[in-house]
Formats: C-alpha cells, sequence, structure tokens
DNA sequence: TACACTACTTACTAGTAGGTAAGTAGTCAA
DNA sequence: TTGACTACTTACCTACTAGTAAGTAGTGTA
C-alpha cells in the first residue's frame, strides 16, 4: 500500500524542473505562507491559483484535496523545523545561546509577519483535517522534546539555572514563545516578541 | 449621527423577551462560542441559525452583516472580561491572589474547551474585518494595564519579587497565558494549562 | 513512431457563503 | 381600529468553495 505512494514521490521529486523551483514546491511556498497569515480556513484554492498563474485544476493534480495540501505543507514545514534544530546542536552551544537560537526562529517567522504554522493551526484545531491535527501535536512534542534536552543540557552543565522539571519548563517556554508571538502580530512588532521572549527566558531559566 | 443608533439600541434592550434570553443575546451566545471554537472564518450565519432554530434571515435582521456580529461579540466579552477584573479588584486581595485569579479567568475558558476570543482573532487577525482588530487589540491593551497595576501593587506591598519593568513583564504575563491556552486546547489538558500558568508566573512575578 | 506519462488546461459540478427583498403575525400606542 | 413597529419568515441572489471529467501539448522510452 506504501509501495505506491512511495513510488509517485519518488517521479516527483525527479522531475523534469530544477527541484526547487517545481511547480509542486512553489504550491508549497503559496500554501504555507497563506496558512501562516490567514489561516487554513482562511485561503482557498482560488488564492494559490491566482499568485502561481496556474488554475485551481492544476493544484489539484499536484494536491487532490486541500486537506492533501495541508498534510504536506505541516510535513515540509516539521522537517525544515527539525533541520533548523539539528543546526542548532551542530553548533554545540552552550545552554543558553541553544535557547536564544531557539527564541529566534520564532522571531524569524515574525519578521516574515506570519504565524508560527503550527500555532495557527492550534488556534484552529477544531476545523483542520484529523491528519493535520496529529502532526500539529506532533510538532508540539518534538519541540517539547528538544528543549527539555537542552535544559538539562544546561542543568548539568551548570549553565542555566532553574527549579523544577525541565519538562514542565520546556512545555512552559514552548507555549511561552506561541503566545509572544501571537500577540505580537497584531502590534506588527518584531520588538515587543523580542522583549517577551527574553523576559521569557530570562526568567523560566535563566543564565547561572 | 449616533442617536439613531442609540435609540434603536435602547428598543432592542427593551423589547419584550426577558433581557436575558432575548434572541439577540442568543445569537451572541452561540456566535461567541463559536468564534472561540472554530474561529471567525470557521462558523456560518448557517451554522447559528441550526442551532437557534431560526432562520439566517433572522439573524440578519439583528446583525446585518457577519462584521456586526463580530463586533457585537467582542464588545460584550471584553465587557464581560472588565467586569470580572473589576470583581478581583473588589476583593482587596494581595497582587499574588489577583494574579491567581486572572490565570484561573483563562483556565475557565478552557475547562469550557474554548480559546480566548482574543486570542483567537489574534490568530486571525489579518482576515478579520478592521473594527474588530481594533477591539482584540484595545482588549490586550487592557489587560497588559490592568496587569501592570497589579505588578505595580505587588512590588509596593512586598508581595511580589521581580526584577524590571512592569509593563514589560505584564505584557509577558498576557502572551505566555494566551499561549498556554492555544497549546493546551488541542491536547485537551486543562491540567497542562494550570501548570504552564503556575509555572509562568512563579517565575516571572513569584511570591515574595 | 507509437505509447506512456507528466503537467497541465477548459469546462463543469454541487454545495455553501453572506446577504437581500418582500411579506406576515403579533404588539402597542394614539 | 388604524397605523407604526418588532421580530420574524419564505424565497431568492450572486459569489465563491472544493472538487471532477475530459482533453491536450510536450517529453522520454521501447
Amino acid at each position: 500500500m506504501a509501495q505506491g505512494t512511495d513510488d509517485k514521490a519518488t517521479r516527483k521529486r525527479a522531475n523534469r524542473n530544477s527541484p526547487g523551483d517545481s511547480t509542486r514546491s512553489r504550491i508549497l511556498d503559496i500554501g504555507e505562507r497563506l496558512v501562516q497569515v490567514r489561516g487554513f480556513n482562511g485561503f482557498s484554492y482560488a488564492d494559490v491559483a491566482a499568485e502561481l498563474s496556474v488554475t485551481k485544476a492544476s493544484l489539484h493534480y499536484h494536491f487532490p484535496s486541500k486537506a492533501d495540501l495541508g498534510e504536506a505543507i505541516i510535513a515540509r514545514y516539521a522537517e525544515r523545523f527539525a533541520d533548523a534544530l539539528a543546526r542548532i546542536d551542530a553548533d554545540g552551544a552552550a545552554a543558553p545561546a541553544k535557547l536564544a537560537a531557539y527564541a529566534d526562529l520564532y522571531a524569524e517567522v515574525l519578521r516574515d509577519e506570519r504565524m508560527c504554522l503550527c500555532g495557527m493551526l492550534a488556534a484552529e484545531y477544531e476545523t483542520i483535517p484529523s491528519p493535520i491535527r496529529g502532526a500539529v501535536v506532533r510538532f508540539l512534542d518534538d519541540n517539547e522534546a528538544w528543549l527539555t534536552l537542552v535544559l538539562e543540557q544546561g542543568r548539568r552543565e551548570g549553565s542555566l539555572s532553574f527549579v523544577g522539571s525541565t519538562a514542565v519548563l520546556a512545555r512552559s517556554i514552548v507555549s511561552g514563545l506561541e503566545g509572544a508571538l501571537l500577540i505580537a502580530r497584531p502590534y506588527r512588532e518584531v520588538e515587543r516578541f523580542e522583549t517577551a521572549a527574553a523576559q521569557l527566558l530570562a526568567s523560566l531559566a535563566g543564565a547561572a
């Protein structure tokens, strides 16, 4: 059952267009931005088609349903986010620098006048297709797991000072940063996010 | 110009149905819940009409456009929230108790499986009518102003210990609680919110 | 050079969105 | 008892939603 799907996906990735510029990936680019700016319920295939100058039917060729498109968007987003976390780890920095780099991933999103994809989908949770719901929760779990490791590193190396469970603290950091993004966006002030993020990291897991 | 509107509003409020049970207020009840659960873009007049067992046209009689309905929903919500803050103030409690009571307002929303109305609208900010945008920002400003006063009280009476600006801290508390609500909802775990809220309040403005 | 395949297009569908026009049953004050 | 008003209803409209069926130009393979 997975075989046919894999074959198809392999063919898609190996198509004649230059990989980063394929119609498929441009649909994902536009769709991703639209979800982050307007929400999954706030855009239509017609919006994407107009921006790409193709027909709606062409989009349905690449992503049969809007749910399929949504799944592909979040899958790619999660993959890229995981890569970004791996790059932070690869630097071999101390825990406080890793936390700052993590917060900056969020700031980057806001500078683009977007919301975090998963924060947006968390707000729309009750109305989104079930596979996307699963991906949202997995994304949050992965973020918490990564932060938990960083907090443990900080405690071990003595670079962070905090009391209580690393897992609980990791959750507070994720929700604190998501909330700071959510609230800063209407004000269109990146500084507002940065101040809240700095306050949060200093208070929750301040450098020792 | 405002005169005609006021007269009409006065007449509406004084109509024959018992005030709390009027069609108008039941529309607001249902609409408010739908915005908090599904988002402003996630429900339609047809949804409200079906739940109330009236026609869509009847809704348009009370609220000519969906934007009008949205404005009325957030106006009533903001009014009630302000009342709740006034009740907390009226107790004359110390600052830490006030902060706990404030966080419990959010927990109450989550127990009802809802998102904070303004957090939801903040996510949908780019797609909502301009008057609603204004009301969202005003709501956030009011919350921050109230929290700033509580933090100043705490510093004055020595019941809270924190460093830095009360205004910045107030912002972090609002965004931290909104984020905790946003993230806890997909998991359907009120405890998740309560833990994050407690962590946040203890770390940001811990009792002295 | 015939066939398969990819990446589209045109032309269409059914369903739903927000919104409106015109009519009506009941209330109430002059 | 008439006429204004409130709170609806029926019936309708246009625009847009996701989605589909059938056809086609170009490419690459047997």
